[in-house]
Parts: structure tokens; C-alpha cells; sequence
DNA sequence: CCACTATCTGACACCGGTGTCATAATGTGG
DNA sequence: CCACATTATGACACCGGTGTCAGATAGTGG
């Protein structure tokens, strides 16, 4: 009795007395299978402990029900720490895609070479959701291929305009307003910025701007020589900050375009002798999980991941079964902690 | 010339003026095909965008180059939150695969009826990772079944004894010990425990012995009414050391089976006026992230992500290719900082 | 009782590759 | 020049499902 292999669905057709066609529709459910006869196929079938081969049944009708999720980071980046804000929205795209019964395909893309956006074209996934910092390498030219391909994908990040892809993002340029707000509330108006202020990171130049503008309708100027370059990460946070002290630089604030970033300032200031809130207070971004539980807690600038990863999927389906979709903006939200 | 739909390999034939059979032993750079012939159908392949389709190819040689990852959490843990130490596992795994050349399937198992351990039965990965803490609704029994289906899987946690399985765990009893030496270094030999001291997680339970059983070895009884339930969540090790408190136990060192939790311990005593480390020094598990971020810094047993990813793999392909695998031990490895 | 419809089932082509086998073309030694 | 090995290629079955079509059976109305 106990075959050598996997049961196919001749097995099944064969104990259950029926045709191979008629277990394939009775597994279905089709309406065109008799009840009884259903009910015998599904039995064996589960005596059989019998799984469908999903290479075959997509290979016949040509789409997966899978999605493939491509997560890149500075390259820069060494290997071993993955940033923590983009595990938290694999984590809510994970649990979005198994709502929607697709499979989640990871893949990391770690080196320069191993560009691997080909899910779709070998029919592995109906469509490709990109995760990362609009900074990596060529990532530009990158999306334009994907589009003459006529790839289905659904990007994280900020909408770039003449850039017709659709993209899912926190609405970053609110998020500094947020953040501004937030610190001329408390009077302090002579800030730092930490993070990317060039049109490098489109994320963090939107973070930048929104908070630059708010200011400046206050009538203050952000001066230049307070703003420093990081990437996000803990350690380029508190490098940066050490040399805007090493520089004399002096502010009362700080504006970190990320929450490692500003976990890494607030080290770079207490190490200093600054008092974090007392002297300078500090305002992130991201709301990752160790925000709240560094000490001093970090107030920051939230962003939804579990929305953003169930926007992410719907868009992306709907894309898939043609439909039109507009790219979404998401809505941050202020967490006042104790920075 | 542009065809409606992609490429197959008969339309790499048809353009090179060769045969399918040719085209398809050339792009996989069989011997028996001619160097010119081969060049030829590259090149019409790299024009056409052609991809090979994984679905057709994995139909016929029965085996799909994917591994799936199957994720699950304590079922009390709300569905916002994924415990940063198995998104660190989950990056690495990925980073592994795809060193391997293969590729990974994630699902959650966020709710009890949807444990989908079929990846295999129905032929989209060749094997199984399972991920998390082994205390997961009836995990046993459903190991036990896809003993029985012959299912190829790798077990990340701690070796149950009689449980024929292939493991990769870190050496959880030994890192119990490393905790309990620190400490008895530092002279704190009135020692608190958070976690589960039963055998319900067998991984914590294997943390909790290593750290008895060395203060047992000095002639020092661990103190039962010191030893507080937690699940692996900052609110639950918050909550647990609150209750200590509340009831007055006393104790001027505390081991944490988890990073998390002894985030929230940290955060108890904190709240309760009691210093870290100066009254009490903390130790945990599992070296997250946000260990090196809080302040003061978290004392923790650090186990090795990087190479748990490596072997949770490498053991997994070993044991498809029909390798006899035993079971890995990692050892673990004490990070002390400020606490 | 026949014509016609509704319901159910089986035969068969097909998806796009891979592997086997037969065969053609070329080369080598006696 | 023939026997034989070597190399390169095409024809074809096959993987395990899905969808289409034709046909069998039962049911209904005139």
C-alpha cells in the first residue's frame, strides 16, 4: 500500500475509484464534482496525506500565489546586523501575505552582483515587493529595467518624481514637519540635523526637508554646519555626532533621520558630558522596537509597518490583477517618549 | 518580434535555428553541446530576457531549490512584535540560503490552525527550518508526524531526549553556566531567576539547570520563591519582577532566560528605586540588538546567529542530499557589559 | 415514448522544461 | 575504404497537475 514517493493524484483516482480529472476538480471543490463523490476523494486524499504539487499546478496555470520580497541595505552595512526597522516590516509583510494565502519569498541582496529580481520571469512570484533605502547603488537604473520588463513590483519608499513605479511610504516630508513641530513646541530651535540632507537617501532628504520648511516658516534657518552625514546605522550616528562636538558645534536639539542614528547621537552626547533631555533633546525616526526601551526612551517618528506591509501586499495583488492603484502614502505619527 | 507573454525555450530555438533539447542543454552548460552552438543560444537568451521557468524545471527533476523557514512564536505574544532575536536568526538563514543558492520561503504560524509544514509534501521547498520556542501549542505531536512523512526538516532549540529529530541549538545549559559563574565572580551569589523554570521550554528550562547546577556545584541553593514565571516578552519580565518585588523577595543579581525579558526586569527594578548594576546585576540571553543599546548596557549570553543560520542550512541540505547529519551544539559565549 | 436539458464524468491536450535514445556527422586506425 | 569511436543534435516521452470537450446518465415535459 505505502507507495515509494509522494501519492499524485492517479493514486488518489485509483483507490477512490474515479478519474485523475475528476480528483483534480474534486479537490477544488469545482461545483461540477458530485457530492459523494467529493466526499471519497477528499477521504482518500487525506488517508494519502496527499498535498498537490504546486510545481505542476503552477506551471499550468502560469501564476505561483507567491510573492518574492527583495531586502537591500547600504551596502556598506557590514553582515551581521540587518536594520531593525526593516525586520519589523519583513515581519508585518510576512504575516499581510500569509492573510492574502500567498507565500513569501526572501532574498537578500547583500553584494552588487547578485541583483536577483528575476523571480518573476521564472515564474517563482507574481510580483516583487523592494525593501530599502533608496541609496543602493544603481538602484535607479535598476527599476527602470523592471518597468520595461513590465514586472510587477510595489516599492517601500519615497514616491520620486517621473518615476512611474508604485510605491508604498511613510509620508516622510510630514514626519519632519512632526518632529520640527515637536521641538518648537518645547522651545528648543537651535537644532542639529543627523542623517542625509542631499537628495542621496530620498527618505531622509524628505525627513530633512519637511523639518527645514517648518522651521523656516517660523522664520528660523537650519544652519548648514549642523547638519551631519550618517548612514543608518548606530555607530555612523555616533561618529557623526562626535564630530559636530569635536567641532564645537553647538545646539540645543537634534533631528536624527533614523532611531539608530539617534541611539547612536544620544551615546555620542552622554559620552560628551551632554545631558539628553536636559541639554539637547533628541527626536528619531522609525520607532523600532529598542526606541522604547533605550534609557532615556526615545521620543520618535512612527511609522505603521503593519499597515505599511498590509499596503505593500494589497497594492502589489491589486497591480497583479490589473487593476490601477495609486501609490500610498502613509501617515507618521508622533511617539513623545523622554528625549 | 516582441512575443505577447515571456520567452520559452522554444523561441530561444526558434531564433538560434537550433533544436529545444539544445537550447536547454546549453543554458545549463552541458558538455555535449557544441561551444559555438552554445554561445549562440546565450546570446539569443540573454536578448530575448529569457528566464528559465522554475516551475516546469522543478516538475521534472522533482526538487525546487528552496528551502522554507517556518517561523512561530509563544501564541500568547500579540501579533505586533516579533522577538528581535529570531528576525537576527531570520536575516542570517536568509544570508545562508542564499550562499547556498537557495531560496527562502517564510511563513508565520501566528495561529494555531494554520500550521502549514507542507512546503515539502507539496513540492515547493526540498526542506524545512522550523523557528522558535519549543513551547508552541502540541509541537511535539506535529514533529512526530513529520517524522512519519519523512519530511526533511531541521529543528532550531534545545535536543529533547528521545525525540530522533536533527537539531541546531545553542549549548543552553552551558550558557546558564557562563551566567552563573559571571555572577559568582562578581560575588552576587543571591540570584533571582525569570523564566521558566519547568520543563515547558526546553530551551529555557536548559539555561535554568546550567545556572543551578554551577551555584549547586559552590554549595549555594537556589532560592525557589526567587524564581518568577516570564515568556520571552519585555511586558512579561517587567511584570514577573514586579510581582518579586511586590512580594519582597530579595536578591542582588538577577538571570533573565531572555534579553527581553530582563529589558523589563531592568525596567522594574529601575521603577522600584533598586540600582543596576550596583544592587542588582542582570545577566540575559541571547545578545538582540537592543542589548547594547539600553543603559546601562545589558551582561548577556550572546549565541552566535551568524553561524546558527549557517548550520540550521548547511545540516538541512546535508540531510536532503541523504547525509547522516548529527544533531549541532553551539557554544555560547558571555558578552559582559555594564550590567 | 421521444426530444431535450441538466448533471456528472473521463479522455486528452497542454503548461515548459529535462533526460533518454537514436541518429547524423566527423574523425581515426588498420 | 571500412569498422569503429567520438561528438553534436533532434525527436520524444515525461513530470503532475488544469481546462476543454465529448459523452454517458438521469430527469422533465409534451
Amino acid at each position: 500500500m505505502k507507495h515509494k514517493g509522494k501519492a499524485t493524484s492517479f493514486d488518489i483516482a485509483h483507490y477512490a475509484g474515479v478519474s485523475q480529472s475528476t480528483v483534480s476538480r474534486a479537490l477544488r471543490n469545482s461545483p461540477l464534482v458530485n457530492e459523494e463523490t467529493r466526499r471519497k476523494v477528499h477521504e482518500v486524499a487525506a488517508k494519502l496525506n496527499y498535498k498537490v504539487d504546486k510545481n505542476a499546478s503552477n506551471l499550468r496555470t502560469q501564476q505561483s500565489s507567491t510573492l518574492a520580497l527583495l531586502l537591500f541595505e547600504d551596502p556598506t552595512t557590514d553582515e551581521s546586523q540587518i536594520n531593525p526597522f526593516f525586520l519589523s516590516m519583513l515581519g508585518s509583510i510576512t504575516r499581510a501575505c500569509s492573510k492574502e494565502g500567498y507565500d513569501l519569498l526572501v532574498s537578500f541582496q547583500s553584494s552588487s552582483q547578485d541583483w536577483r529580481a528575476d523571480y518573476e520571469d521564472s515564474h517563482r512570484a507574481d510580483g516583487i515587493i523592494l525593501l530599502g533605502y533608496g541609496d543602493y547603488l544603481d538602484y535607479q537604473s535598476r527599476l527602470q529595467q523592471l518597468l520595461e520588463q513590465d514586472t510587477k513590483f510595489v516599492c517601500w519608499g519615497a514616491k520620486v518624481d517621473g518615476r512611474p513605479d508604485l510605491t508604498v511610504s511613510c509620508d516622510n516630508y510630514g514626519g519632519g514637519q512632526l518632529a520640527a513641530q515637536h521641538l518648537i513646541d518645547q522651545k528648543r530651535t537651535d537644532c542639529a540635523f543627523i542623517g542625509d540632507a542631499s537628495h542621496h537617501s530620498p527618505e531622509f532628504f524628505a525627513r530633512y526637508q519637511g523639518f527645514k520648511d517648518t522651521f523656516q516658516a517660523k522664520g528660523i534657518q537650519l544652519n548648514e554646519r549642523k547638519i551631519a552625514n550618517a548612514i543608518s546605522t548606530e555607530d555612523s550616528g555616533y561618529h557623526a555626532t562626535k564630530s559636530l562636538i569635536a567641532n564645537n558645534v553647538h545646539f540645543n536639539a537634534l533631528f536624527a533621520a533614523s532611531d539608530l542614528i539617534a541611539i547612536g547621537a544620544i551615546r555620542a552626547l552622554q559620552e560628551a558630558g551632554i545631558a539628553v533631555p536636559n541639554d539637547v533633546r533628541v527626536v528619531g525616526f522609525d520607532n523600532i522596537p529598542a526606541a522604547s526601551y533605550v534609557s532615556p526612551a526615545l521620543t520618535t517618528v512612527q511609522q505603521n509597518t503593519t499597515l505599511a506591509g498590509q499596503m505593500l501586499v494589497s497594492n502589489l495583488l491589486s497591480l497583479i490583477r490589473g487593476e490601477t492603484v495609486e501609490s500610498t502614502l502613509l501617515p507618521p505619527n508622533l511617539i513623545v517618549r523622554n528625549t
